[in-house]
DNA sequence: AAAATTTTTGTAAATTTCTCACACTTTTTA
DNA sequence: TAAAAAGTGTGAGAAATTTACAAAAATTTT
């Protein structure tokens, strides 16, 4: 029987990101390759497959994180970025305002939210659109003008807008975290946005990545010692963890 | 170069859920089509595509889930909605403080915006990031509460951030447009942001997909009359073009 | 139960698309 | 400025895909 035989490819290509013709063809040795062929074809039809040369991919394993120009930056250590997110989200808590930072860190944490009633408050237009995927939260965009080469909201609107908003906890990505300067970031315009949220919240978790490490750009938003919560991906150097320890931020090293 | 014209490609790839490479080679009479192969096997390691038989497909249009509601919206009718926006392009004005409303057809908009140093403001995060491709225009998000049926900001931040914000032209797309009740949508708070938008804007312009001719959703932002300019991709029925012109509205159906 | 119809399958030619290899050009780097 | 690297064009050859038609199986109808 076709259907049948179409619930068992169907069933491969739930767990096989792209098969080929050919092992299809291994899989049903008295089947002709025409009939395959239109197997899978039934299978677009039905929005399960994408046929592709040689075969078929499964929409399942298709992901639409980093669809865009910015990809270069975005895929750099995406391995290290999504350990820091994956920690960071266990540090959200439900039904309490949490400000979410703009950036490429802040970007793999929707997949890492759990179905709850979270309020998010976000600079970052991409970011919002992803935290929807999530059924049960809020989201919330703060106004104002969009910077192209961060995609990042800031200016007079924003502080204007953030200044209504509660902040309990606040997740927040520096472009530099050095010893002598604390955190930093290369537009004032930013390093506003962030200060005013770094000055509201009850909790604030920075998230490093250790490339960051050492570094220094023009505007500080706040020093090391200011943060509640430290997330990196790898260990800090002895210096920066002894800083940490000694104005209690409990620090979190993502492996 | 090739990095901006790769860019060019990518940008289209953001509104449309497949392209041909005959298509691109129209787009792009000069290069060979080995070049464009190449480029679109660029896309795909960057994630942004996938390659098909004959082209490939965006892999934003792509759901996982079956049948997403946004993205199926978004693959209809796409040729009427490109041809409306293409229109909607031509009056827009640099210099000028220009509103663009949420929606699939003013997604289809960024690629048909000439350099000039425009001034946006949006409620639809996606488009303030497709906004930001135009390496000239200014951008402005604004902020406020994130629905997720359609992903447009709407409620009290919005309509206070937009008492603020002072607008020239609004392009506006309603979900219904009847003889009876004008230009209507489907949420409360959504109408609200439009008709404030409406009120201020210098000169209003609104795209009517064909489809939503006659149909009549709960709430009225602003009537046919109140319109400048109505922008359809399908000859108006005599009815509507009669009112339209009793009012002076301009009528331009986009062929 | 036989006939008629529809659905499914197989075969092979025809077409299209894609890949590969190599030469040439432009841009970047040293 | 030379050398290296990156990007581009060409065309032949190798797929893979489509098309068309016929046969077989499953179905419905009579």
């Amino acid at each position: 029987m076709r259907s049948q035989r179409l619930e068992e490819i169907s069933r491969i290509f739930a767990v096989e990101p792209f098969v080929s013709l050919r092992e299809l063809s291994e899989r049903f040795p008295d089947l002709s390759e025409m009939t395959l062929r239109r197997d899978i074809e039934a299978l677009e039809e039905a929005g399960e497959v994408i046929r592709v040369r040689g075969g078929a991919r499964s929409v399942r394993f298709i992901s639409r994180t980093g669809v865009d120009s910015i990809t270069k930056r975005e895929a750099e250590n995406v391995d290290g970025k999504r350990r820091i997110a994956e920690r960071a989200a266990s540090f959200l808590e439900p039904g309490r305002s949490i400000f979410l930072d703009s950036g490429s860190t802040m970007r793999q944490l929707p997949s890492f939210i759990p179905e709850e009633k979270f309020s998010f408050t976000t600079t970052d237009p991409k970011l919002a659109v992803d935290l929807l995927r999530s059924g049960t939260a809020v989201v919330n965009m703060v106004g104002g003008r969009v910077e192209r080469d961060n995609q990042t909201v800031t200016g007079l609107q924003a502080t204007r807008f953030l200044t209504d908003v509660n902040v309990d906890i606040a997740c927040l990505t520096p472009a530099g975290a050095s010893l002598e300067n604390g955190f930093t970031v290369g537009s004032y315009n930013e390093c506003e946005v962030k200060r005013i949220v770094a000055a509201k919240a009850r909790r604030t978790i920075v998230l490093v990545e250790c490339s960051k490490l050492g570094k220094s750009l023009p505007y500080t938003f706040c020093g090391i010692g200011d943060a509640d919560v430290l997330i990196t991906d790898a260990e800090l150097p002895d210096e920066y963890r002894r800083r940490a320890e000694e104005s209690g931020v409990a620090v979190v090293v993502a492996v």
